[in-house]
DNA sequence: TGCAAAAAATACTAAAGTATTATATACTGG
DNA sequence: CCAGTATATAATACTTTAGTATTTTTTGCA
């Protein structure tokens, strides 16, 4: 079993258009800046994410990337899924041949957790996190943020 | 969050001791043979589980590991706690200050996740696993594999 | 029509973590 | 005293993860 950075940052960023991108399409440039992960690392993520249906973009100038569902029907497991962290207990990826091709004792326990932890990711909407207040807050201190970070650069921009 | 080799193994052992250290102290050769587990990681491993007092040694001819409770008294999660597989979906530690020191957007998820999965893992025993008939049946077919392996060597020692 | 903003695609590297092996030492029952 | 056992630690090979870099393609807009 294992959700490292990756997982947790794809959720962060679908969880961020949920947020920004009812409007107009986010770019990664926003993204990244907001919710401080290397942009070159969002290109790699937002390219699963398309592949699995849970994104649209659009290129060029204002373009960026939208939800591809409501985020009431994109769940945890889901984002995770399509960055290819597999959440497994399993050390035989399910086939039962654990040990020398047959079950190890503990087989069964880990595919049973397995299914709990997996159910557990499920249950879990991008629109939970999306409407809670705490996240709500943090999401308008990042606003801040991005605002701020542009500011400066419009002034170096005039200046040269 | 993680769970690899490393605390599977350490589950597996565990229940084995369960399964055989009623009468005697099991000597980690056995459990090697049984489990399918290098002998001299699981010398590493037990000295974590002792040093959290879930088994204790005996040295010597005969001598070996028996637990230190009662198998009802043994969660999953102790055991993997004890060799030090931490079950932790935060990047942050729990300390929230994940993102320029101040809590990045899935915090708050993540710290939920955590509590959930660890609830999960607290609440099986390792007397629920090896109660279990499929575990048990997989036990016999490895106490006869470790009788043939003897056999084996006696024969050559026999031989020699 | 050309520039700049954006995604798309791919290759590469460094760091961290995991699993395993190896080796030497200490203890203890018969 | 010997052999079987745990104890302790070091070293190594391997895998995965995180992050960086670069080039190409698309497209809105001035």
């Amino acid at each position: 079993m294992r959700l490292t950075n990756k997982g947790r940052y794809a959720v962060t960023a679908i969880a961020d258009l949920a947020i920004h991108g009812n409007r107009m399409p986010v770019s990664l440039a926003d993204i990244s800046i907001r919710q401080d992960i290397p942009i070159s690392y969002l290109g790699q993520l937002f390219m699963s994410l398309r592949e699995y249906g849970l994104v649209k973009s659009q290129r060029g100038p204002n373009g960026g990337y939208r939800l591809a569902k409501d985020s009431s029907e994109i769940s945890i497991v889901d984002v995770i899924n399509a960055v290819d962290e597999k959440i497994n207990t399993l050390r035989c990826d399910g086939s039962a041949n654990c040990q020398k091709n047959q079950q190890c004792l503990t087989h069964t326990l880990w595919e049973d957790m397995n299914h709990r932890i997996r159910d557990l990711f499920a249950e879990v909407y991008i629109s939970d996190i999306v409407t809670n207040n705490k996240v709500l807050e943090i999401a308008a201190r990042q606003d801040a943020f991005l605002a701020q970070q542009q500011t400066h650069v419009a002034l170096k921009v005039a200046r040269a």
